[in-house]
DNA sequence: TTAGGAATTGCAATCGCATTGCAAGGCCGG
DNA sequence: CCGGCCTTGCAATGCGATTGCAATTCCTAA
């Protein structure tokens, strides 16, 4: 683990998630990307911990507002931490995710607003998620070198 | 068969792609719905046909640009027609894809326009899809009467 | 401190969607 | 009619994800 366990519990404590040792393994390991990750990738990071438990840590976390997932067309389902105001009632991340088609990473911009969209006569929105592909900002300064 | 053998022959000659009785059916069975179909949902319509002839009818149409795939997150992809400027250089779909929470239909938006986003320094946007989900118009008008 | 019960974890089995290999069939040009 | 290519069908396989069940751990209460 490369985060301390006080701040790992806090985060856990806050979402109403019963503090476990597999879970402070998953957040740790959630933590320490930039990106959305897979359940591939935690289970690489975390050698031998059983796969099952990493897909009902995640489950729980999704369900208490922790983390949510991303459908990035990648045939395997990423998530990434939330924004604060996500809880137990429902997800508030409305925002961008970003996949790029060099380094294959899915990422959130949090900051990129999407505007709002109108849509035909007759229909609702309840929510909404947009996914950009292109180059990233890493991968686009390795590339100009 | 519901369509016109000879409309749906144009359509495949138009995208270049080989005329089979298979491919006709398929087609037949994409034109007859308004939303997006699951294989699965083919696989129902055309009854005894294989399922992995479906797929693979389904893959060509989709290198022709003759559809296209739509990752709702439903767990299995689905796909619909394309428009007319997709082609096998790519696809040029990028409208929205609306997703019903009642009915659970996804369906194609293409006239409702996707705002430009603008995104921090440094990403450069390629492709990118909207994913919105609400109330569709026609389970909106069931659920007020 | 200990007993009991609820929550969590691990293993095995299973499911569903999708893909691949390979052989058979159909289609077309020569 | 022949030969080759594209297409189709079947079987097997891969892979991500889920479920059932038993074992374990954790927490609380006595």
């Amino acid at each position: 683990m490369v985060h301390d366990t006080g701040f790992l519990e806090n985060i856990l404590e806050q979402k109403q998630i019963n503090i476990t040792a597999m879970r402070l393994l998953v957040l740790d390991a959630l933590l320490q990307h930039q990106h959305a990750v897979s359940v591939n990738d935690l289970e690489k990071m975390l050698q031998p911990v059983d796969r099952i438990t990493i897909y009902r840590s995640i489950k729980t976390f999704e369900q208490r507002g922790l983390v949510h997932f991303i459908a990035d067309g990648s045939g395997s389902d990423k998530f990434a931490l939330c924004a604060e105001t996500c809880g137990p009632g429902g997800h508030q991340d409305m925002h961008v995710h970003f996949l790029c088609n060099v380094c294959h990473n899915t990422l959130c911009l949090p900051k990129a607003l999407i505007p709002p969209v109108v849509l035909p006569q007759g229909f609702y929105t309840e929510a909404y998620e947009l996914l950009v592909k292109g180059i990233c900002q890493s991968c686009a300064e390795k590339e100009s070198m």
